[in-house]
DNA sequence: GGGTAAAAGTGGTTTTTAGTGGGTTTAAGT
DNA sequence: ACTTAAACCCACTAAAAACCACTTTTACCC
C-alpha cells in the first residue's frame, strides 16, 4: 500500500507537462504501474487529487453509493466523479494536465506537490502558500486530535 | 526509547547540509540507526521535527486516521505528513535539508537543535530567539498542566 | 601545561541522475 | 483536407549524491 509523504516544489512547462519526482515516480510505479485518476477536490481548497489507480478504484463507488439528496453531496460527487481523469506517466516520468482541471486549480507555472499518504495533492505554488498562511484559524477540533501528544 | 535533551547551536552549508553533533549522532544510531523523518510543526511557529523513524512510525497512523472535515485536522495532515522526508546521515553524519523544509522554516546559515524528549526540533537561531521573547501568551492551559508541580 | 593524536566539522570536486526544452510524428477534431 | 493538439523521441542543462581532502577542536598522554 502505497505511502505518499513530503512537498515537492516542480514546474509545469509550456505544454502543460509536469515531471514527476523520481522519488514520487518510484513509488507510483510500484503502486500502480504509472497509471493514476487524477480529480477535483471536493473541500473549498481547490486544490487536485493525486490517486493510484486502484487506490481510486476503493473510493469511487463510496461516492457514488452516497444518498444524494443533500447539496454537499451532490457537490462532492459533481466535483470528484466530474472531474476524474485517467492519466499515464509517460517514458519520461511526466504528466499532461488536461485544460479543465488546470484552470480548476489555477495552475499556472509554478506548482506544489503534497504527500497525504494513501493520495497527493496538487496546489499552485501561490495558493498553496496563501492557504499555509491564512489556515491556522479558529481553535476547534475534534476530540481525537486535542487528545494527540506528538 | 530516545530521550533526546539539550539545545546545539549548529551551521547549515551553503549546499543546505547540516551536520549533526556527535552526541545527537550517537543517540539517532541507536535508536534508528541513522534514519530520520524531518517534518513540519502543526502550530504556528515555523520550525522542523525530527522524528526517529520508528517514532514516527507511531504518530505517523495517528494522524492520518483523524476525521478530516475540520478544517484544523486537515492543516495538520497537510503540515505534518505533507512536509515528512524520511533521511538518512551521510558518512559524515550530516543531513540534506530539503529545499521545501528549507523555506518552511525559514533556514539560513545559523540553526538551533533542541531536545524535545521523543524528537528534536530544528529552528532558524533568528525564529528561536524572537519566540523566547514573546512567546508568553495567555494563561488557559489543560487541566493536565494545572495540576503540575514541577 | 604543552604536544600529539584522533575525531569532528567544513568545504570543495567529480560523477551521475533527474529535470527541461524542443522538434517531429501521429492522431483527432473541425 | 486542414488545423490543432497530444504523444513520442532525443538532446541538453542543472542539480543532487557520492567522494575526498583539509582545518579545527577536543581529549588524552607525556
Amino acid at each position: 500500500m502505497s505511502n505518499f509523504l513530503g512537498s515537492h516544489a516542480i514546474n509545469m512547462d509550456a505544454k502543460g507537462r509536469l515531471a514527476i519526482p523520481s522519488r514520487v515516480r518510484e513509488q507510483l510505479a510500484q503502486a500502480c504501474g504509472g497509471r493514476i485518476v487524477l480529480t477535483a477536490n471536493a473541500d473549498e481548497e481547490r486544490c487536485l487529487w493525486v490517486y493510484p489507480e486502484p487506490q481510486w478504484e476503493v473510493i469511487q463507488p463510496q461516492i457514488e453509493a452516497l444518498p444524494n439528496m443533500n447539496r454537499n453531496v451532490r457537490r462532492l460527487q459533481r466535483l470528484v466523479l466530474g472531474y476524474a481523469t485517467p492519466l499515464e506517466l509517460d517514458p519520461a516520468g511526466r504528466i499532461l494536465i488536461p485544460p479543465t482541471l488546470r484552470s480548476y486549480a489555477s495552475l499556472d507555472k509554478k506548482l506544489m506537490l503534497i504527500g497525504q499518504g494513501k493520495k497527493l495533492e496538487l496546489w499552485s505554488e501561490e495558493s498553496w502558500f496563501s492557504w499555509l498562511d491564512e489556515s491556522s484559524g479558529s481553535d476547534d477540533m475534534p476530540p481525537e486530535m486535542e487528545a494527540l501528544s506528538l
